[in-house]
DNA sequence: AGCACGCCGACT
DNA sequence: GTCGGCGTGCTC
């Protein structure tokens, strides 16, 4: 045996466990945190390197002996690549198992794909002739699923549905059914330049809050603050000026901001005030692109990150200061995969790095506000409008006292309408928030009643307009609108007899934003109208363009979702009118009440920013509701003293902590039956762990992408103990082959 | 996750 | 008979 051979410890995605593998003695040896090719099995694959050559590493290898295992090397053309920090490494082992994931996991979905290599399949029905060769049951199924999405689909997405698929492709590609090309990322263009900010002086308030947290990036050590303040009182300085500090000191810097929020305005206005070049990292940048930041960041050529949710695994080296802006923002939790949540994620990365971390926020969510009642996060407070001292003025219109045949329009009313008059008349500006997208939110048929839903999902199509579809806003799933209803057969006979006389067969019920932007058009002709929602919004690119048209004022109304809410200091938009205050608080979910109060205190806060006084005009059923009612009353606090009262009593966060388990299967039994048989499971694991268990129950949202879902939903005194009672369960418990099961910690929602 | 091996049902 | 579905297990 080779006693100077090197050994060296490596995770491969996404298998759980580390891999023991010799290496070639003559190349120089790789690094923690390098990536490098291994054979495993009879391939070969990527592997990232956790530790070299030491104890552990020997320890490992008497382990292999004993069984009697030869250890692989790497050949001797592998060529490590960096990958991440050796100081990052702590970070991601503590997400693996806050996670209960395999590490190996945790580095796959935290570092960007490699410019080169790795390209994503798209697969692509064949011409038609061929697909009448005989197919297996589950191939026809494929084959049925990229017709009804169009004839394409990307590899990666068919993993999601169907089990076997690397088989199946093959298989069928052979047989000619299927074509498989690789993807390439559509090329998303550079940030453009815009003129520099203008100094600011800051204000006492802000002097206090950046002195604070430069103490904390001076002495080196964590501490959380939560940087409350109303829109435009100036966070975005204390950031900068804390940046700066950090910079002084010969420390580096991770902002993350929500997605929305990544605009060129934004990075320009940092790279203006502070002389350093910033590694952005974006979505939607070019893999190229996003690598090669990652990779300046790597070799400490950046000292400033700044992007969205995955921004926090950013290899930045010698950490001095994390913040996270908009702390609130629902889009910090990933929705699939593994649940994270970047902002709670991004405290524990300042915890591990020893260093200060500021949240904020003009709505901070639930969590954090009781941390800084209870002195776990400092508050600091900016109290004053920069701008403006001018309060804004609020109308609460209950439309239960409204008849409906005096409204100008569905939506509008007669008071809103005249508000809405008189901005336009003054050469003002104004937003009209309706957070629903489409045309009409279902479609019922006016013979049997039956209500449209998506084939792969229990939630109900939406009509939109343009393109003439219908959609299904939980999986994407399109289709040219119905002629005939599928539950009694009838035909739509509009148009083909006499289109004066017959109703059309389905009628549209319910709004979205296409259906305001007419409404609005035909009351107001004279009104340039905009739009803003994700159909408008292709890209972030988009959401500037539209901005900017309302800045240079080619557009007077903006209408749009909650898109609206965040935005830039626009100084002639004086009007803020909410037409529906009640969408989103029936949804089944404790969070409602906060989700609303936050979004309609960010919409208020677009309105009447500098010195003009800005109004608010909020149409509403629950005219007495809190999330509404401390709106109205610019009054956070309140909001967030009753809401965590009933948060207290019916024990959720932030007294309690939850971890959500959804057990999903095509076959609603499948689901149902395992379901039931993890609750088992899990009601006799959570009395040791303190732990109560809820459910199973089918999820609000029982089908999703043709899959059904039950849930169940656990609750912990802590997160050790829900982590704990997590790992036990994920041991002791292993479902069918066909059946998913997801576990979430620390939902955002239930649905 | 792949990719083997290995076992059962409906076609030449 | 055998082709091809999918269950089980291993990969340093």
């Amino acid at each position: 045996m080779n006693t100077t051979a090197i050994l060296i410890s490596v995770v491969i995605p996404p298998i759980d466990g580390e891999y023991l593998y010799s290496y070639p003695s003559q190349l120089p040896p790789p690094r923690i945190g390098d990536r490098l090719e291994v054979p495993f099995g009879r391939r070969s694959t990527a592997a990232y390197v956790l530790s070299v050559n030491s104890s552990r590493e020997e320890a490992a290898q008497s382990a292999m002996i004993a069984k009697k295992v030869v250890l692989k090397e790497i050949p001797s053309d592998a060529d490590p690549i960096a990958a991440f920090l050796p100081e990052q490494l702590e970070f991601f082992e503590w997400m693996a198992r806050y996670h209960a994931e395999p590490l190996s996991k945790i580095l796959d979905l935290a570092i960007p794909s490699f410019a080169e290599g790795r390209a994503e399949s798209i697969v692509e029905l064949a011409d038609s002739a061929n697909i009448g060769a005989k197919l297996g049951p589950s191939q026809a199924r494929l084959v049925a699923h990229l017709q009804s999405v169009g004839g394409a689909a990307l590899l990666s997405e068919l993993r999601h549905d169907f089990k076997n698929v690397g088989g199946m492709v093959k298989s069928l590609e052979e047989r000619g059914v299927l074509r498989r090309f690789a993807y390439r990322t559509p090329s998303n263009s550079d940030l453009q330049a815009s003129n520099t900010l203008r100094d600011a002086k800051l204000t006492e308030a802000q002097l206090g809050a950046t002195k604070a947290i430069v103490h904390s990036i001076q002495a080196g050590e964590f501490h959380s603050f939560l940087l409350y303040g109303v829109t435009g009182s100036g966070k975005t300085e204390v950031y900068i000026e804390a940046i700066h500090a950090a910079l002084q000191c010969g420390k580096s810097s991770l902002l993350i901001v929500p997605e929305i929020a990544l605009t060129p305005q934004l990075i320009q206005r940092f790279e203006a005030r502070l002389d350093t070049p910033i590694a952005v990292l974006h979505s939607s940048l070019k893999a190229k692109d996003r690598w090669a930041n990652w990779t300046r960041l790597l070799r400490g050529e950046c000292k400033i990150a700044i992007g969205a949710r995955s921004a926090i695994f950013a290899p930045v080296m010698n950490l001095g200061l994390v913040v996270v802006d908009e702390e609130h923002d629902s889009s910090f939790k990933q929705g699939e995969g593994i649940r994270y949540h970047g902002r709670d994620l991004a405290i524990v990365r300042a915890k591990l790095s020893r260093c200060p971390i500021v949240l904020g926020s003009a709505t901070p969510s639930l969590e954090t506000y009781h941390h800084a009642i209870n002195k776990k996060h400092t508050l600091l407070e900016l109290p004053a409008r920069f701008f403006t001292s001018k309060r804004l003025t609020y109308k609460i219109i209950d439309l239960n006292k409204i008849k409906p045949w005096t409204m100008p329009s569905k939506g509008i009313t007669r008071e809103f309408l005249q508000v809405l008059e008189q901005t336009l008349d003054r050469g003002d500006q104004a937003f009209v928030l309706y957070n629903r997208r489409g045309f009409a939110t279902y479609l019922q048929c006016s013979h049997c009643e039956y209500v449209l839903e998506c084939p792969h999902c229990s939630v109900t199509l939406t009509y939109h307009q343009r393109p003439n579809s219908l959609l299904c806003h939980f999986c994407g799933y399109s289709s040219a609108p119905l002629l005939v209803c599928p539950s009694c057969k009838k035909t739509d006979q509009l148009g083909a007899v006499d289109p004066g006389k017959l109703e059309p067969l389905f009628i549209n019920r319910g709004a979205g934003t296409e259906r305001v932007f007419e409404e609005l058009q035909t009351l107001l002709p004279k009104a340039r109208l905009g739009k803003l929602d994700r159909d408008a919004v292709q890209s972030l690119q988009d959401y500037t363009t539209i901005l900017g048209k309302v800045r240079s004022r080619e557009i007077d109304i903006l209408v749009g979702t909650q898109m609206i809410a965040k935005g830039h200091d626009l100084p002639d938009v004086t009007l803020v009118g909410i037409v529906d205050c009640d969408i989103g608080l029936h949804v089944p979910d404790f969070r409602a009440s906060e989700r609303v109060f936050q979004l309609l205190t960010q919409a208020s806060g677009r309105a009447g920013r500098r010195d003009k006084q800005g109004q608010v005009v909020l149409q509403t059923r629950l005219p007495d509701h809190p999330s509404l009612q401390m709106t109205a009353k610019e009054d956070f606090l309140q909001f967030a003293n009753v809401e965590l009262i009933a948060r207290r009593d019916m024990g959720y966060p932030p007294f309690k902590r939850l971890l959500r388990i959804i057990v999903s299967a095509e076959e609603k039994a499948d689901a149902r039956n395992n379901a039931a048989l993890l609750a088992q499971v899990a009601h006799g694991l959570a009395g040791r762990h303190s732990v109560t268990v809820l459910g199973p129950a089918p999820a609000p949202i029982e089908k999703v992408r043709r899959h059904w879902r039950y849930h169940l939903l656990c609750k912990g005194d802590s997160a050790p103990h829900l982590q704990a009672f997590m790992h036990s369960v994920r041991s002791s418990f292993s479902a069918g082959r066909n059946i998913r099961i997801t576990f979430d910690m620390d939902p955002q929602d239930m649905l």
